[in-house]
RNA sequence: GCGGGUGUGGCGUAAUGGCAGCCGCGCCAGACUUAGGAUCUGGUGCCUCACGGCGUGGGGGUUCGAGUCCCUUCACCCGCACCA
């Protein structure tokens, strides 16, 4: 396999940005980082062919200890399916005077059984016959619907419901099985990225095909024996179940032993084969930025050529500006020098340079494989020496975000694979268990740009929300008319208003306009006021959010009674009610840079100690879980260190007694070492926290002070609260840090109690206790327990049925 | 629609099938105080004056015993989604 390859690929492009995204940088049409529009463009881009390791990348899931809910995105990423290729031969050969005599549709199907209940062919908008195969009469509608589905992702946002779009080609495809003929429609449900971009539609047994069919009156044909009860008024029969009927020789079989059959006869009659398809793309390797690894190579005539070994590593050059050249060229364009020379030394005078290629590497490129280089990070000759790679394996303990599920996890996979096939490393997998921490989530500022695009020539579908009125109120103002005519503009809809231009068309008199809000964080600083409850509105500070981030300060901000531009607020009604704040809305998300939610612990750290952040967050709940950031409880932890900080202290002078310890100072401490040393095991930090606390109050009800309780206590506490337990460590008199002491070992012997007091229940629920000692039998236990008063009392002078004694544990009578 | 996950006091949460609510926040009362947003002590699931009863989203089941296991249902969160 070529792995890394150069290609015309569609790509995500952002304008505003200057550069290609990742599918999974693009959410709802528009770029993750500043909502900016993405389009589909074809490029030449580098990219790396994951899809040759799909199914190594599938099967190897299972023996990882991941969290099922990663391994099972990674499956639906993957999304491997099993089905077969069939050939559809073309009917009229007289199209375009082409001469289509050997020309085929070929579609993908999982469903081959189903071929008799075909009455149509679905081609994807881009298929690339759509051309070829549209009749004459057929051109204008083609046209029209081909336009429309490019400008459909945007269009989507305006329609509540999905509409099923299409049109018919005018040409037909003969069955390969009844030699009938089918019509060929186009249809924007059908995928040019998966399969072949072709489907054979079966709208008995497929709800997709069933809707498309019914919304256009083809005829649907019924070949599964479904459920009496069954009524295909309403929906089609899509189960993988049932006898095939009018299907000719599949007739009376199974649907599992009619797909056998089926794919025997499509492969003997050389009309396709079995084929195995995965939804999981190549993955797109070049960005058009500044900051990523160069990609190694250079153009000779305009022919890729790499870099050979010894002339890495490829430094990033010079660059007056960050930014894409005027022409739209990526940064690197900028560089002055950034070319090859194959004789360095004749560089300047007349030697032959080739340009480098502009594109860098991808963030997931270099966090695909920076765990290798960990293990051996000053090797100036290998990435990782072969020593190294066999001494430290693979990671044991991955403890990452569940966000990265079908990316950077995707992708370190990846390449772990490729580098241990070319026997670089010994390890096929990168981690072996992995643990998704949850995420601290912050309150974050959200405000909605309204995103226009101007429409085409065809009908603009009206959505009866917004009326024209509204839009005209802000499209015939003529400062905004200007900036109508570019592809988008910084008009933002204050937060109450974001439903009502959710979408909508409009007109300025030459164009329809195609308007959609769009979501985008701002900084929570911003406010006018702290925001103290999630319902509340909260008023953003404009003057302050047009310094912020250079905005343009010719901005719009539309409000319920009107709009500010340049510090100054119209009316849209002359009514006197003044409607002219501007709203943010919350939202609990990620604490991140990039979502301007960040609350910075620098104050806690000042006035609490970084000590007390840290076990406050280990205390606020599990580790994978998410929560919110909120100090309300911060509190408690503060005490608990200054609790524990009396112990060891009379007023500020240090006083510890080297007395030995009494036996339940001893056992706390141990029960203590126990559970801690499990709560490790089992990354339950949060209990470990609770567990200090229930120590440090007990050694102070003793008014413990002694040595041979607080030394060990501080090893104990010191991957917890580092800091504090260092410095005890030293003011006891320790020259060496905390981290080079033996941590402390329970001896269950403090543990043992002589007796155990029994919870005693009637019919399951506790009524009294009875303490008894712990060498007493059950049989014994029993016996006792039935003589007592109080059992008496409860069995109201019934015999009980069965006496349940679990020893030391609990007695439960039935009665 | 498919997949994954979560439901326990006012809140964050805890409980190898064995006393539901540990630990903390908040709240209430008290002590020391000129003062308390400091510190300490006690109380705090709900209903009830009380005896007692009810309680882990709802319903059912297994069990001597269920927050925990099984079935079913609802709600919410996350991921994927015309994937043929």
């Amino acid at each position: 396999y070529r792995l890394a390859f150069l290609s015309d690929t569609m790509v995500n492009w952002c304008p505003q940005l200057g550069t290609v995204l990742a599918n999974e940088e693009v959410k709802e049409g528009v770029s993750e980082r500043g909502g900016y529009p993405v389009e589909r463009k074809l490029m030449k881009q580098w990219s790396l062919r994951i899809t040759a390791y799909a199914d190594r990348l599938l099967n190897d899931l299972d023996a990882l200890d991941w969290t099922e809910s990663i391994k099972e995105a990674q499956r639906n990423w993957i999304g491997k399916s099993e089905g077969t290729s069939l050939k559809f031969k073309i009917q009229d050969a007289r199209i375009k005077n082409q001469d289509l005599e050997d020309t085929f549709i070929e579609v993908f199907t999982t469903r081959p059984d189903t071929v008799f209940g075909v009455s149509f062919v679905t081609l994807a908008p881009e298929h690339e016959l759509v051309e070829t195969l549209t009749t004459p009469q057929q051109k204008l509608a083609v046209d029209e619907y081909i336009i429309f589905a490019k400008n459909r992702s945007e269009r989507e946002r305006m329609a509540d419901v999905k509409k099923i779009t299409g049109v018919f080609t005018g040409s037909y495809v003969i069955h390969p099985f009844t030699g009938k003929q089918v019509p060929i429609w186009i249809g924007d449900y059908v995928l040019a990225g998966y399969g072949t971009g072709a489907v054979m539609a079966v709208p008995g047994h497929d709800s997709r095909d069933y809707a498309f069919a019914t919304h256009f009156g083809i005829e649907k044909l019924i070949i599964i024996q479904p459920p009496v009860e069954w009524d295909f008024e309403k929906n089609s029969y899509d189960e993988k179940e049932g006898t095939l009927i009018n299907s000719d020789f599949l007739n009376g079989l199974e649907v599992k032993v009619a797909i056998k059959k089926i794919i025997t006869s499509i492969e003997e009659n050389g009309l396709g084969k079995g084929k195995t398809n995965f939804r999981l793309r190549d993955a797109v390797f070049g960005r058009q930025r500044y900051w990523g690894e160069p990609i190694p190579v250079y153009y000779e005539n305009g022919i890729p050529k790499v870099l050979n070994e010894n002339e890495l590593p490829l430094v990033l050059p010079e660059v007056d500006k960050y930014l894409p050249t005027e022409t739209g060229e990526p940064p690197l364009a900028r560089a002055k020098d950034w070319q090859y020379s194959p004789s360095p030394s004749e560089r300047g005078q007349g030697g032959e340079v080739f340009p480098y290629e502009y594109s860098t590497m991808p963030g997931w490129a270099g966090s695909s494989w920076y765990f290798l280089r960990y293990m051996d990070a000053h090797n100036e000759n290998e990435f990782v020496s072969k020593e190294a790679a066999n001494y430290w394996q693979n990671v044991d303990l991955y403890i990452g975000g569940a966000e990265h599920a079908t990316g950077h996890l995707l992708y370190i996979r990846f390449w772990t694979k490729f580098l241990n096939d070319l026997g670089l490393i010994p390890v096929t997998e990168p981690a072996k268990k992995l643990i998704n921490q949850g995420m601290i989530q912050g309150v974050s500022e959200k405000i909605w740009r309204w995103v226009f695009v101007k429409g085409s020539s065809f009908p603009p579908v009206v959505n009866e929300r917004i009326s024209y009125f509204e839009v005209s109120v802000i499209i015939n103002n003529n400062k905004i008319t200007k900036k109508l005519s570019s592809e988008t503009s910084n008009i933002f809809v204050s937060s109450e208003l974001r439903k009502k231009y959710n979408s909508g068309v409009g007109s300025n008199g030459l164009d329809f306009i195609i308007a959609w809000t769009s979501q985008q964080n701002v900084d929570i600083n911003l406010l006018k006021e702290t925001r103290l409850s999630f319902d509340s509105n909260c008023e953003l500070d404009i003057s302050q959010f047009l310094n912020w981030n250079n905005q343009d300060n010719n901005s719009v901000f539309i409000c319920e009674g009107g709009y500010w531009q340049n510090g100054l607020f119209t009316e849209f009604y002359k009514d006197g009610n003044e409607k002219n704040k501007f709203y943010t809305a919350p939202e609990v998300e990620k604490m991140s840079k990039s979502k301007y939610n960040v609350v910075t612990p620098d104050k806690i750290v000042e006035e609490q100690g970084a000590d007390c952040l840290r076990l406050y967050e280990m205390f606020l709940g599990p580790l994978e879980q998410s929560k919110p950031w909120n100090t309300s409880g911060i509190s408690g932890v503060s005490n608990f260190i200054r609790k524990l900080w009396r112990l060891y202290h009379n007023g500020d002078v240090l006083n510890i007694s080297n007395e030995p310890a009494t036996k339940p100072e001893l056992k706390t401490l141990h029960k203590t070492i126990k559970k801690i040393g499990q709560d490790i095991e089992n990354f339950s930090f949060n209990t470990s926290v609770s567990s200090f606390m229930i120590c440090v109050n007990e050694l102070t009800d003793f008014k413990c002070n002694k040595r041979e309780i607080l030394e060990p206590l501080a090893i104990l506490l010191s991957p917890y609260a580092p800091h504090i337990a260092e410095e005890l460590w030293n003011k006891l008199g320790h020259t060496e840090s905390i981290t080079y002491a033996t941590f402390p070992v329970c001896n269950e012997d403090y543990l043992i109690e002589s007796s155990f007091n029994y919870p005693i229940s009637f019919n399951g629920k506790t009524r009294f206790f009875q303490e008894y000692d712990r060498s007493l039998s059950k049989e014994d236990v029993e016996k006792e327990v039935l003589t007592l008063d109080q059992t008496q009392k409860y069995l109201e002078g019934k015999a009980p049925k069965k006496v349940i004694v679990v020893h030391n544990k609990i007695v439960n009578i039935v009665v």
